[in-house]
DNA sequence: CTGAAAGCGCTTACAG
DNA sequence: CTGAAAGCGCTTACAG
């Protein structure tokens, strides 16, 4: 059986009470109990109970963490981030996955509510376009900060990246290069990161009175097969772009393994840059040219910024909502 | 205020244990009255309160994952495998890190211990030679089970990948193809699966009577920088190896960016060869061949393991011990 | 089938 | 500085 404060209460004749206060070092407390209870606990193997304490105080000292999916390497970056603060401060983490699925977010809302999470860090599905199950965390004054994707409508924090800025940044890159015809490999529709570097990728191309060709920009869904999408777009050697600029390195390293199969050469037929300078930028080859995105960092920032709104401390307006800028590592792929 | 219970039980004027039982499909409970419950506590956004029911069953509902870290994509995935299980038997997983570190690792038993997990799904870290901290574990009874990296001495089932084989057919292939002078770079010396590589690699050796040169043999650390190992390996013509079976898909990366800049051919001066047939394997040039090791099977038997262990059923001693078998995936790099 | 009561392990306002 | 008491939100043995 597990010891409990009662255990090391009998085991010194005191009051539980005391033992308490001892364990959590309460201002009103002698030196000599607390040096002799903090002993006795240590010599009984006690291990605080947090979910008893929880129930009781009515804080958790636990936060989730809801993302697409973990295996992701921005995400799984993001959480390294996240968790450095969290234990800072105590807490320990529940991370959930919604598999891009909306159900699964839903689902995942409801369990972290459950267990009363004091906050929530978040990152919408792809699939995700009715912000209901978001209502209804704020309905139970359960504080939550975006994190890379944000729900439109919401007075909550939020940390992403510059991602329109970034975008101009890496197309032009890509006119400056000297590039003529650039497309663009889009991420899902519905997210609004994916409208932002789009919109990125326009601007610059208006900036420098670059003709617009729908024909060369697609938009792709993360359970899509994206080999024949690729292969459409460069079939024809007449109309095919000298230049691609995609949604993430992913696709980015999809794009360039086709692009090679299909005969072409990166840099010189084609050049490439992605989004996020992951570690595969260094192992594709040519090794690929990338806008940065840093997880870490945001990470970091998002759970500070969960932890001011837990604590009620006061955020100035310009600290709500933190935007990331982005710069463009030069790689062989744009050489 | 966050709706409970009572108050659904003052709302249909009945009692708090009626609600309860409604609520928590109860033999003994009317039809009317459990419909007539489970609606009102829809209506009323009624979440059950996990912590306050996990103190008074003695059940969180909890389970711990301790990994060296998130961002390899090992673990990840095979995270994403032990989730599907746990959340299939309506638990919750806390997922935490060791770094690598064996302090880290202590820490966060203690902490899964004061969320009072019902089981830990642990992967020891590189740096831990001392295992205090797990027979803590066994002490509070909490049960746990040993996922790819196994700490010896303790009769808990464990599920790995057979890894002396894999290195042994690793080195096999590497041998068919008439490769000479095989090296080893190798993991970390104080893991399991370091030295049960190490030693595969050794009986392939043995076993076509190939002589053994610890000179091609070297063994890293995660913190190290790997570029000087390589570079002396490959320096000098005359003793250089003319194939590698690497530890890692991560190391084998990095011998074959480091070995190309050294300006020799890979497959055709040094055949490499990974283990993990990651998702770098296809990214690479020239792509790496590698052994198989499923983290999202290993993680999914781990988690049906540890809930048989959990749920008190008879374990049939040959399901105690699980080894995945592997398989050599050829690619470019040794072709 | 339903209710009153006890109690999980803790914390804290109140009293001394 | 310390203790007795109440209570966090739930479940369940007991009684009816």
């Amino acid at each position: 059986m597990a010891v409990t404060i009662k255990d090391i209460a009998n085991e010194l004749s005191i009051s539980p009470s005391t033992v308490s206060r001892a364990l959590n070092d309460h201002p009103n407390i002698s030196k000599d109990t607390k040096t002799l209870v903090v002993k006795t606990a240590k010599d009984m193997k006690y291990q605080a109970n947090f979910i008893a304490a929880g129930l009781r105080t009515k804080r958790s000292n636990s936060i989730g963490i809801l993302v697409p999916q973990i295996t992701s390497n921005f995400f799984a970056s993001a959480i390294d981030g996240i968790q450095q603060i969290v234990s800072d401060h105590g807490y320990f983490t529940i991370i959930c996955q919604s598999n891009e699925n909306y159900h699964d977010e839903v689902d995942q809302i409801k369990s972290l509510l459950s267990c009363k999470v004091e906050g929530v860090i978040l990152s919408i599905s792809s699939d995700t376009k009715n912000y209901e199950h978001l209502e209804t965390l704020q309905a139970y004054d359960t504080p939550f900060v975006f994190f890379d994707r944000i729900a439109p409508g919401f007075e909550t924090p939020t940390v992403e990246a510059n991602d329109f800025k970034g975008a101009f940044q890496a197309v032009e890159h890509l006119i400056k290069r000297g590039r003529k015809k650039i497309g663009h490999l889009g991420g899902p529709g519905l997210l609004g990161i994916s409208k932002s570097r789009y919109e990125g990728y326009l601007e610059a191309l208006k900036t420098y009175d670059y003709e617009i060709n729908e024909n060369s920009v697609v938009f792709t869904k993360s359970e899509d097969d994206h080999g024949p999408i690729i292969e459409k777009m460069f079939e024809n050697p007449k109309t095919r772009p000298d230049a691609l600029f995609t949604f993430s390195d992913e696709l980015a390293v999809e794009a360039i393994l086709k692009i090679k199969k299909l005969g072409l050469n990166v840099p010189r037929d084609v050049s490439v840059v992605g989004f996020g300078n992951s570690n595969l930028c260094e192992i594709v080859e040519p090794s690929l040219t990338s806008v940065t995105h840093e997880p870490i960092e945001m990470g970091v920032a998002a759970a500070e910024l969960l932890f001011k709104v837990i604590e009620k401390k006061h955020i100035p307006p310009h600290q709500m909502h933190i935007k990331y800028d982005s710069k463009v590592i030069i790689r062989d792929s744009s050489r």
